[in-house]
RNA sequence: GGUCACGUGGCCGAGUGGUUAGGCAGAGGUCUGCAAAACCUUUUACAGCGGUUCAAAUCCGCUCGUGACCUCCA
């Protein structure tokens, strides 16, 4: 394994930490998922692919990880208050379908986005309603502790009670007393003791289709516990990374410390990371505030506020450009300036791939070319081991590709950096691209062969001085979104920007 | 109201006590039959006002502005 000062930023602490797994070469990596009642969009989508960013980077690193992200099915309310309803539920019941239909379409819809994204799937992908004995299981236990309470037929844990033995509210940096004072609503509490408390199990109401048999009678459990069994199942009591957007840092991860705590007496996490939102026009993308564009809208340019597409890997390169703990913000402007980026970058990887090292024995290795390069490669770790700062490498790896364009157009030979430098040059262009930023070529790769054809012709043309014929092959390759470059030593080409 | 962020050049977006972020856009150059691409060079900055310091965009204070969380949301 590489030696790395990697440094996350953990939000119990507030501050970067080194970052030492509990039982290397292992690490235990859970992100919340989905709650698939309907499409994802694409601040959702920047979350996971910041965490498929971490998780591939985690694993270039030489970590083993094991990275479960749940698909959360039931219990999700549409409100906190009693009477809130699933929100599954109320879907399969507005659309006339089965639950569990509801939550294969837009499982299925979420899967297909993350592969248009390039992110890699998780090791494990558990979802709510297959862990319903262990969430009966684990609400027993809590009451046992003294921390959950049965109020006809349902089961709430008991905030107060908690926090005399623990701090409540350490996650997301809040007081218990001034919980209880802005929750001072006249609304009645319904069945809780106090308005903090939260649900762990609730009794079905007579036309509720997600139901359960449970010590408490027919019931579904309530959001937030799902992901206390699930990561515990998969990870064990205590892991090292727990990640999500950083909105769900309270309510829900808050209560998901305490469930796990109330259970065990263990803290369940070591390193919370939470990524920033989304924005549109400075506003933050919400189901809720109506300003979703989804991620189809995106790659067909469909949304009222897009100029034109963007594509998967579009976004992908605008994800990476931006830190994952900043608000990132979606606009024609920056979404351009992405493709453009993008596109420089798929050309480079071309060039790296077919890239040859000529030895020459009478150039001298340049010292100093060499030396920036190595300088370059190691901003680009330096970059990625500041908590993931995938801005900084990404700027550090674009520094990489004007070495090797410099190489490729014969400004700099090769035998000037010398074999082994070469190499690590293009080996690091490649790996960072490919494998750990997860940026892939999104045109068909049987151009490539075709195109050596055309070109054939196009050199013919060239070498008769047939200027007429040369300019007209130009033209109809660029209709096809190809240009190209005539090189001091031959000609190559390369997808226009 | 409480808590917490942020305000960087035409745009996006890093950095955070002294040394070029980067991309897009603009300008000049090299290369080229002409281009394109690539490469090289380059213009425009750190909201305002004070303070600390040899030195601040970077630390502290105030002012103004924006946003997030406190209720379901990645």
């Amino acid at each position: 394994m590489i030696p790395h000062q990697l440094k996350v930023f953990n939000t119990l602490s507030r501050t970067k930490e080194p970052f030492e797994p509990l039982h290397p070469p292992f690490v235990g990596m859970y992100v919340c998922g989905p709650t698939v009642y309907n499409y994802v969009h694409l601040g959702n989508c920047r979350t996971f692919t910041c965490f498929d960013i971490i998780y591939r980077y985690l694993k270039h690193l030489g970590y083993q990880v094991r990275y479960v992200r749940n698909i959360t099915d039931v219990g999700h309310l549409e409100s906190d208050a009693d009477e809130g309803e699933d929100k599954i539920a109320k879907k399969a019941r507005l659309e006339n379908l089965e639950p569990m239909e509801v939550v294969q379409r837009y499982a299925n819809h979420f899967h297909l986005v993350m592969e248009q994204l390039n992110n890699l799937p998780p090791s494990i992908e558990p979802q709510a309603t297959g862990h319903i004995v262990e969430q009966i299981e684990m609400t027993k236990k809590i009451i046992e502790n003294g921390f959950a309470y049965q109020v006809n037929g349902s089961v709430y844990f008991d905030v107060r009670k908690y926090n005399l033995h623990y701090q409540y509210g350490k996650l997301s940096g809040r007081v218990i007393e001034e919980l209880i004072a802005g929750t001072r609503d006249l609304e009645g509490q319904g069945e809780k003791r106090n308005p903090e408390d939260f649900a762990l199990w609730k009794k079905a109401a007579p036309g509720h289709i997600m139901r359960w048999q449970s010590p408490w009678g027919e019931g579904f459990p309530g959001w937030h516990l799902e992901c206390s069994v699930m990561s515990q199942k998969y990870l064990g009591q205590t892991f090292d990374i727990h990640g999500g957007g950083m909105d769900l840092k309270f309510p829900h991860h808050e209560c998901e410390i305490a469930q796990s705590v109330g259970y065990c007496g263990k803290e369940p996490v070591k390193y919370w990371l939470h990524t920033n939102m989304l924005t549109v026009n400075g506003v933050r993308m919400s189901k809720s505030a109506g300003n979703g564009i989804l991620p189809h809208e995106l790659f067909t340019g469909t949304h009222p506020l897009l100029e034109r597409p963007y594509s998967p890997m579009t976004f992908r390169y605008a994800i990476l450009q931006t830190h994952y703990r900043s608000t990132m913000d979606i606009s024609n402007d920056a979404l351009k300036a992405a493709h453009k980026g993008y596109v420089r970058v798929i050309n480079g990887l071309r060039i790296a791939k077919k890239m040859q090292y000529l030895p020459d024995e009478n150039t001298p290795v340049q010292s100093k070319i060499v030396e920036e390069i190595q300088q370059i490669i190691q901003n680009i770790y330096k970059g990625m081991d500041d908590d993931f700062n995938t801005a900084v490498a990404l700027s550090a790896l674009l520094n990489l590709l004007k070495k090797i364009n410099s190489v490729h157009n014969g400004q700099i030979k090769p035998a000037e950096i010398g074999r082994e430098t070469f190499q690590q040059m293009l080996n690091t262009y490649i790996t960072f691209v490919e494998e750990v930023f997860g940026l892939r070529q999104e045109f068909r790769p049987d151009i490539e062969q075709v195109m050596e054809v055309l070109l054939n012709v196009y050199r013919q043309a060239k070498q008769n001085k047939d200027f007429g014929m040369v300019d007209k092959l130009r033209a109809e390759f660029r209709k096809l979104g190809v240009v190209v470059k005539d090189m001091k030593d031959g000609v190559d080409w390369a997808y226009e920007e």
